[in-house]
DNA sequence: ATCTTAACTGTGT
DNA sequence: ACACAGTTAAGAT
């Protein structure tokens, strides 16, 4: 049996989600996209999931609203050590809390990869719920947003951050 | 305060 | 080997 991600959606009031799973947990999370698949047939998620499910959509809801999610999915994200190391020191920002791209460089002991450090941000796979928008440009700045600033801006926010 | 330039690094092709 | 990216610090205007 081949390895399959299994999609399921997320109604929130800033439009429909999209999330991922692989059999380790959450692989992916997307923000609404023009187009809303319909996706009522077929099979059913295995209950596993659907338990995930929860967890994903209670969390992401928690933060579109700017509070602190409860509890977490399994996050089952992939990539390189490099980039893991970098979404790691992600997960470790706290609402309304944010660090610059040379912070987390110098957190993962590469203090001068901080470009690679957006790029790595860009490649994340679970925005929202790992927590890529909180991480600003050095000089106060917003920083860009592989999402879309809206959404940077969107989030910061509502956690009562300021730009 | 804003613009330009020059380093720097991990990734994909 | 090369070009790019969600940067940055320094210098010029």
């Amino acid at each position: 049996m081949k390895k399959q991600t299994i999609e399921l959606m997320i109604a929130t009031p800033e439009g429909l989600f999209r999330a991922c799973y692989s059999d380790e947990g959450l692989s992916g999370l997307n923000f609404p996209e023009g187009r809303a698949r319909r996706r009522c047939a077929g099979a059913p998620a295995p209950r596993k999931i659907r338990h995930w499910h929860r967890a994903t959509a209670s969390a992401l809801k928690a933060v579109l609203a700017g509070r602190e999610p409860k509890r977490l999915p399994p996050l089952a994200t992939e990539g390189t050590e490099f980039r893991k190391s970098v979404w790691e020191q992600l997960r470790k920002l706290r609402r309304g809390e944010t660090k610059s791209y040379g912070q987390i460089a110098a957190a993962i002991g590469r203090p001068a990869a901080v470009r690679a450090v957006g790029g790595a941000c860009g490649a994340n796979p679970i925005p929202v719920l790992v927590p890529c928008h909180r991480v600003v440009a050095a000089n106060g700045k917003a920083g860009g947003f592989s999402g879309g600033m809206e959404w940077k801006r969107k989030l910061l926010a509502r956690e009562g951050v300021r730009i």
